[in-house]
DNA sequence: GTTCAACCTCTTTTT
DNA sequence: GAGGTTGAAC
């Protein structure tokens, strides 16, 4: 194959081009929305193996790894198989990587991966152990300590800082707080346990005080991008130029007002401050989008617009045509979720597949109604977000015995594991793991306890029997899950009610962990990129075809041919916590923004009007802020239960032949469209005549002739 | 002293 | 639906 196999020029737009052509020196891409960011990024992989460099020696960091698979798998079909070899991943994972290799160098020769759930624990299990009073000092839940202390090292911070700024009302807790943070360090320390936090501390910790480990790990990766930027924070930016300081072959791509995770540290400012770490750095707009309608690029445009903050570009579209996105009222949470299940029913029967559709919502439990409507209505869907696969009981439950078996200190999962037994609680588990801990905790330790105990806890006997299993022969990962499985599975039965369910995800737990060669991968990525489904696919028929329900969150880079954006109303979106914070209340209008933007050709915000509320019974609730006021220009309005979808039908036909019209306020308008009047209520367009009038059946009021000039402006009745 | 079922509350967003 | 707390039952 000759060296110029792909035609980069033609293929990619001029800003595009650019990009991809920078091959050396530091670049920084700002990407809009559907500009072309990941096609661009492709490119450039292809670009850089294409000029000789070897695929080793770039490094693309990403959201996730997914991600940079994908990346790498279409800059093959791209250029060749090269592409495969580029080293890929996220932060997270690079330092994992690192660690396993230098660790010993910091004082960490080996060390597994705790999540979310087992930081809380540990601070829990800290906080009995310094005797502190929980209630009389009116100490927070253990989430929000692992919290505060997290914040404090992502946002740079000391932890009265964080307090001031974020916990006010806990200000007066610094003290005991700073105490458990440091027992937390110290703990994690002794156990060889890493936080995510942690990865990425002693990554750059690794890097500025080892010399020759960065020079090093700087000749290797001579080419480093990096997708997401507005999304790192401090740390990682520090590690970027840790790595790249020296070459400055750095290019980190992103766009500022697509910038969500500033609650765990995510620093926009990243991107701006980028040009001054890496002076001469060349700087490239992609501002063309590829993805939405024009209708929908307006509406996205004027909410991003309002923001306080002003962003730096402004995207256009070639595309031409395209329907007004709609907002839909209804009355309450259950009739929103019969009007989405319904609007499906009829988008697959136009021909559109489930796999073109997205439900996105702020918060994961926002889809639990709509979730058990679905299933009553038999569609198949995903969700992503939320609670994770990895997190549920019973695949910790599971995994705990294999993370025993593979590290036999790890206090958490000895505690965990036997407290399944029945008859075992918190004081025997105690009694047991502090008579391990009072030497070099072993497995064999464990069965000397259980011989010295003559049968009197005759149910440990059962746990022995696991682990002679486990350390029979060789096994592979798949057996020793399978092992386990057997061994869990009536505790399981017994512990969970809803068991069948459960069932299949250990069936799904046991396929996904087969290609792994050792257990310590198995459960490190388990820990780092588990899979990202919350609940197992029941079957092939789910995995060929399904809807996609995700927080917003989780569905940034992605996009739908159709997206429904459920509890668009203020309290729900944005989150009533951050209703009353300037900063976080524009973090949530970016996440408005990118939920709009996930959308190609139709785009539906649905708000209950009314919502229970446990503590004030019935409340009122309003069209979220980030749309109000924009609805009636850039959208149309309608009421799941009103005309809508009787008329649609009927007016269906004679649209397609239909021409449309500009109204004064500049949008267009055809047969079929929807319409509010301030008193005449909703309205569906019959016929547009010329372009000043149009014939419009209102549901109360029968046939008017409304005048279009005046659309949106108050007085737009012609006649009867 | 210990376990465990029944109640309560409160739900951001993620590597 | 998961965490925490309480109080009955062993």
């Amino acid at each position: 194959m000759g060296d110029s196999i792909i035609d980069y020029e033609n293929e990619l737009n001029e800003a595009q081009y650019r990009a991809v052509s920078v091959t050396e020196g530091p670049a920084l891409v700002i990407a809009g929305a559907g500009s072309g960011k990941t096609r661009t990024l492709v490119y450039r992989v292809a670009r850089l193996v294409d000029a000789g460099i070897n695929p080793g020696s770039i490094l693309l960091l990403t959201f996730t790894r997914k991600a940079a698979a994908e990346m790498m798998d279409r800059a093959s079909q791209l250029l060749d198989r090269r592409c495969r070899s580029v080293s890929g991943g996220t932060f997270h994972s690079l330092a994992n990587h690192i660690l396993r290799k230098y660790g010993d160098l910091i004082g960490y020769p080996d060390f597994s991966i705790i999540d979310r759930g087992d930081c809380n624990e540990v601070v829990g299990y800290i906080i009995g152990e310094l005797d502190i009073k929980r209630k009389e000092i009116g100490l927070p839940r253990n989430s929000t300590i692992v919290n505060i202390i997290s914040k404090s090292i992502n946002k740079s911070l000391d932890l009265s800082d964080v307090l001031e700024r974020y916990y006010s009302h806990l200000a007066e807790l610094a003290d005991p707080l700073r105490k458990i943070a440091q027992c937390y360090g110290d703990y994690k320390k002794k156990h060889k346990m890493m936080d995510y936090d942690d990865l990425l501390v002693n990554l750059k910790m690794l890097l500025v005080e080892f010399p020759g480990v960065r020079k090093t790990l700087s000749d290797r990766y001579r080419f480093i991008m990096v997708d997401e930027y507005q999304d790192t924070n401090l740390l990682q930016a520090e590690i970027v130029e840790l790595l790249g300081g020296e070459h400055r072959n750095v290019m980190v791509v992103g766009d500022d007002s697509q910038s969500i995770y500033s609650f765990r540290g995510a620093d926009f400012r990243n991107i701006m401050d980028f040009p001054r770490v890496f002076p001469d750095t060349r700087i490239i707009k992609l501002e063309e989008n590829f993805r939405s309608s024009q209708p929908i690029l307006e509406l996205t445009n004027a909410i991003i617009s309002r923001a306080l903050q002003r962003y730096t570009k402004c995207l256009y579209t070639r595309r031409k045509g395209g329907v007004l996105p709609q907002v839909v009222v209804a009355r309450d949470e259950s009739e929103q979720s019969d009007w989405i299940t319904e609007k499906i029913i009829s988008l697959t029967r136009s021909g559109i597949k489930l796999k073109e559709i997205a439900v996105l919502f702020r918060s994961s439990f926002h889809s639990f109604d709509l979730e058990v409507e679905l299933a009553r209505s038999k569609i198949p869907f995903a969700k992503y977000g939320g609670l994770k696969f990895a997190e549920a009981a019973h695949i910790k439950d599971l995994l705990a015995h294999l993370r025993v078996f593979l590290n036999p200190s790890d206090h958490l999962s000895w505690h965990r594991i036997l407290k399944l037994l029945p008859g075992i609680g918190q004081a025997t588990a105690n009694k047991v793991v502090g008579w391990l801990s009072s030497d070099v905790p072993s497995i064999e330790r464990f069965k000397m306890y259980v011989k010295d105990q003559k049968g009197k806890m005759k149910i440990l006997g059962e746990l022995v029997g696991l682990f002679d299993l486990l350390s029979g022969q060789e096994l592979e990962v798949k057996e020793m899950v399978s092992v386990v499985r057997k061994y869990y599975e009536p505790l399981m039965m017994s512990k969970f009610d809803d068991y069948p369910k459960r069932m299949r995800d250990l069936d799904y737990l046991e396929e996904w962990c087969a290609p792994f060669q050792s257990l310590e991968q198995f459960l490190t990525d388990m820990a780092l990129e588990p899979p990202e489904v919350n609940r197992a696919p029941s079957d092939f028929a789910e995995r060929a075809d399904f809807l996609t329900l995700s927080t917003i969150h989780s569905a940034k880079g992605l996009e739908w041919k159709v997206v429904f954006i459920i509890h668009a109303a203020d309290g729900y979106f944005p989150s009533r916590h951050s209703l009353h914070k300037d900063e976080e209340l524009e973090e949530e209008r970016r996440l408005m923004y990118v939920a709009c933007t996930r959308a190609k050709d139709q785009l539906y915000i649905v708000y209950p009007e009314t919502a229970r509320d446990s503590y004030y019974g019935h409340v009122n609730l309003e069209l979220s802020q980030f749309v109000r006021g924009l609805e009636w220009d850039y959208a149309t309005v309608v009421r799941a239960s009103d005309v809508y979808s009787e008329c649609e039908r009927s007016v269906a036909d004679s649209r397609a032949g239909s021409g449309s019209v500009l109204t004064g306020r500049g949008f267009s308008l055809r047969a079929g469209d929807v319409l509010r009047h301030p008193e005449l209520g909703m309205g569906v367009v019959l016929e547009v005549m010329g372009h000043k009038r149009a014939r419009v059946f209102f549901k109360k009021q029968g046939i008017r002739l409304i005048d279009l000039r005046s659309v949106g402006s108050g007085q737009w009745i012609l006649q009867e």
